[in-house]
DNA sequence: TCAAAAATTGAATTTTATTCAGATAGATAA
DNA sequence: TTATCTATCTGAATAAAATTCAATTTTTGA
């Protein structure tokens, strides 16, 4: 057994799909040539950044989702894009913004269970820069990524 | 002018594409047939729930972004899964979790503008079973739905 | 240890994306 | 308005890719 699953996974997170023409024709009846015209025109304009899949988390073994806000500590010379940057290579985080109000960051981490959340949090918080942090837990999911559950 | 850019978005956002097998072939090296085999066991498994686009939300007029946290009023027979389903279909709505704490749902709304964002605010604040709302700007996005910005 | 089920694979087939050149529509400027 | 340029559209040909299938190998469970 090879055990192709857990790279496809991590392949089909971030892109390796690409847009069905023939099937989008059918829909909208228009010529597969227009449509690919106009694709490669969205593409070429950067307007789309990549094509990708959208798992059942709890069937990949991330089902456990939690909002993790983040305050920075205020220092001469810190710069909050960096420091956002790096947390956005994080494996396990989804989503990651700057936001405006009471805290800075907001990342939307996605993990096994609770456990491994706890592993990604302390990696997080041990960090230069981050002064404070609280956890706000995703009970269910309705929808992500334009997606209904 | 067809004007066919609209109608792509709307599929992509949520599906309309499909797996790239003969680029992930050489990518890891295995033969298109044994991928073939496993990508169809995940989606029948459920575990890939659709192949999709992801966008710079910049590019098509969706460069504003909220989170929308909300709160529902305590009521007997108020279903919180209805009111959160529901408010999922928005069009504007990437995504809806239930979840712990102080509020009970963040929404991620994402408008072409301020203006915009305004319009869903209220038609989402004046439904039934909506006690209060904040709404917590995202000035800048380091990574969403996995992919880096 | 052995039978059944699951996973792998090369080769054939079917389907799909891509290219391209001609046509059409839209924009620009005189 | 009309001429000219550019962008968009499209059918048909080509190239590339997904899918199927039957044979093989591996894994599982009794």
């Amino acid at each position: 057994m090879k055990n192709i699953r857990p790279k496809l996974i991590r392949l089909f997170k971030v892109g390796y799909c690409t847009p069905q023409i023939a099937r989008i024709a059918k829909t909208i009846n228009e010529p597969s040539a227009t449509l690919h015209y106009n694709i490669k025109k969205l593409e070429n304009e950067g307007a789309i950044k990549t094509y990708k899949a959208v798992f059942d988390y709890e069937k990949i073994d991330e089902g456990f989702c939690v909002y993790l806000f983040i305050k920075l500590t205020a220092k001469a010379g810190a710069d909050p894009d960096q420091i956002v940057g790096e947390l956005a290579r994080y494996e396990k985080v989804d989503s990651a913004d700057i936001i405006a109000g009471e805290w800075d960051v907001v990342l939307k981490v996605r993990t096994k269970n609770q456990d491994e959340y706890y592993d990604v949090l302390k990696s997080i918080l041990t960090r230069e820069g981050i002064e404070k942090s609280t956890s706000v837990i995703s009970l269910k999911q309705a929808k992500t990524e334009f997606v209904l559950l």
